[in-house]
DNA sequence: CTGTATCCAGCCGGATACTG
DNA sequence: CAGTATCCGGCTGGATACAG
């Protein structure tokens, strides 16, 4: 998985182009999850859509090969990895609130997670 | 295409919920046109991203059984349909002027499309 | 013509095996 | 145990045939 992924934008549009990247059903999740200070890949697993792992390690490499997220070593336990939202990412984080927003409003029985900030 | 839909959701988190509904790279990119004015099928097919017809059918249907969209006849020409925005759908104008400006300010070179309002 | 359906190669992602 | 890779069924969507 995450092969060498489209370099090929469909075109100039900051729309397309940000479908590119956050267009799918998972991305935003993850990031959601970075946003609520989720730092280790259990945590991710953990929440309620029950994300592959597979698709958890894509997503992260994916986010982090953009410089949406940086990498680290648990000062806790060397073995494990923590995961946070960079400078660029925490950008992410406002548009993420305002699906969130838009979710709310516009979907029955939606309910933010425990957690969720704001 | 375009089956009985997934009507399983993942969870109750209405970023979740709002990714079923606009979590692809297509979905929002019809939106966009709406929002800019587009109301013929074939007014679609001729932005950049040249999006194949079959899935072109498939969004507006499933646009239009959520209640964001409504077709009616082209009163210039009955043979043709026109699509646009209902009142609810209106709503998504504003989600989408968000990733606008999100793709603007973090994708390199990225510009509006022509006719792009604000 | 306008719009939908079909075909099918390629990708997505759930389950699970694997590496260190 | 943390994280990655593989396997492979099912879905996505480009090309194109089809219906009205």
């Amino acid at each position: 998985m995450s092969k060498k992924s489209k370099s090929i934008r469909r075109s100039d549009c900051p729309i397309a182009c940000a479908l590119d990247i956050i267009g799918d059903k998972w991305t935003l999740l993850v990031v959601r999850d970075l946003a609520l200070g989720k730092r280790q890949f259990e945590s991710f697993l953990e929440s309620p859509e029950k994300i592959a792992t597979n698709v958890l390690t894509d997503r992260l490499q994916r986010l982090e090969s953009l410089g949406f997220v940086s990498k680290g070593v648990d000062p806790g336990d060397r073995r494990k990895s923590v995961y946070q939202l960079t400078e660029q990412g925490l950008q992410l984080r406002t548009l993420v609130r305002y699906v969130a927003r838009w979710g709310l409003k516009h979907i029955p029985r939606t309910a933010l997670l425990e957690g969720a900030r704001e």
